[in-house]
DNA sequence: CTTGGAAAGTCAACAAGGCTGACATAAAAT
DNA sequence: ATTTTATGTCAGCCTTGTTGACTTTCCAAG
């Protein structure tokens, strides 16, 4: 149950870095995404939304106000990607984007209630199973399970990662 | 450093399972599998394959021989989509597809010399990027990366996937 | 002040890879 | 003989990625 890796007495056991190991953790990654993606992807298919927009909407609840180019840069699509799901929320009414007073050029992005409202229900869902899965695991395990997936990250995308985490709570 | 969660003295900390921590977690979750698919899709890339090759080709590997059902049932696409790939893949010399001895229904897929020599580059390439995180994080990080995950997977990949563990390594 | 380039955003059109539906064939099961 | 199962194929749709061309706005150099 303790899995092939740690427990080295002393010296460090280099088990957990075998290639079929590593060949576990690759599927691990596949089928977890896949069940981290199923419960929204549900509630956004009834809304004839798909992943596209969720994503859009989780961050710019998550830095309200923040620039299309902001935006951009996080999410790592282009921005003609982004401005078709972007207009569609816009037009539906669940965001809402202002001019920059500013840089006139620049549209800050908000959430509407409506907006505020689907990203509850989006969000909700997804920590469902994510605190489920928490709690089964337990904390070590959630400790380690964060310290992996920042070291897998792209070095860009884990800057932006850890600013969030030193800013937040 | 060591996370808000675990290291209750005495009873259990429950800080891990905050709202807060569960949406870095969602966070991390998307990061890090962006991250863990840029690599192979780099090689894929210049083939003019995509994702859902890669997918094929992998559980290929894993089960040689396996049918086209035992394919949609782990990959959970419609078989139009499956052939799509499969069509092209076996169309480029990567796979071989024999028609069964005792059911002649079933086709068997094989990788091919060539196949096989791409999903080792493909595997490589994940591989490295999951050795490099793993060696990071150490043994008790990946032990709790690996019980995070499987929590967090639906029921019937979950069951395939620890079939998978028992009989392998 | 004007003009030219850079930056932000939008529109149009294309491709990959999901999907459904309809249908064909061969083999197995009843 | 009929039905069911396994597979493959064609057609067509949708989402979400892409590139290219364009507008508006800003800023800086002349």
């Amino acid at each position: 149950m303790a899995e092939s890796g740690g427990s080295g007495a002393g010296g460090e056991s280099l088990l957990f870095l075998t290639d079929e190991q590593l060949r576990k953790g690759i599927e691990a990654m596949f089928f977890a995404y896949r069940g981290f993606t199923a419960d929204p992807d549900r509630i956004l298919e009834a809304l004839d939304y798909g992943r596209a927009h969720h994503r859009a909407i989780h961050f710019i609840h998550r830095s309200p106000g923040t620039t299309v180019n902001n935006l951009l840069a996080i999410l790592g699509v282009t921005k003609q990607s982004l401005n078709r799901v972007l207009r569609s929320l816009i037009g539906d009414g669940l965001v809402e984007s202002r001019v920059g007073r500013q840089d006139k050029r620049e549209r800050h992005l908000f959430l509407t209630e409506k907006g505020a409202t689907l990203e509850r229900a989006l969000s909700e869902a997804q920590r469902g199973r994510m605190r489920t899965a928490y709690r089964a695991a337990g904390p070590v395990a959630v400790a380690g399970f964060r310290q992996v997936l920042e070291a897998m990250m792209d070095p860009e995308p884990r800057r932006q990662f850890q600013t969030l985490k030193e800013s937040g709570a």
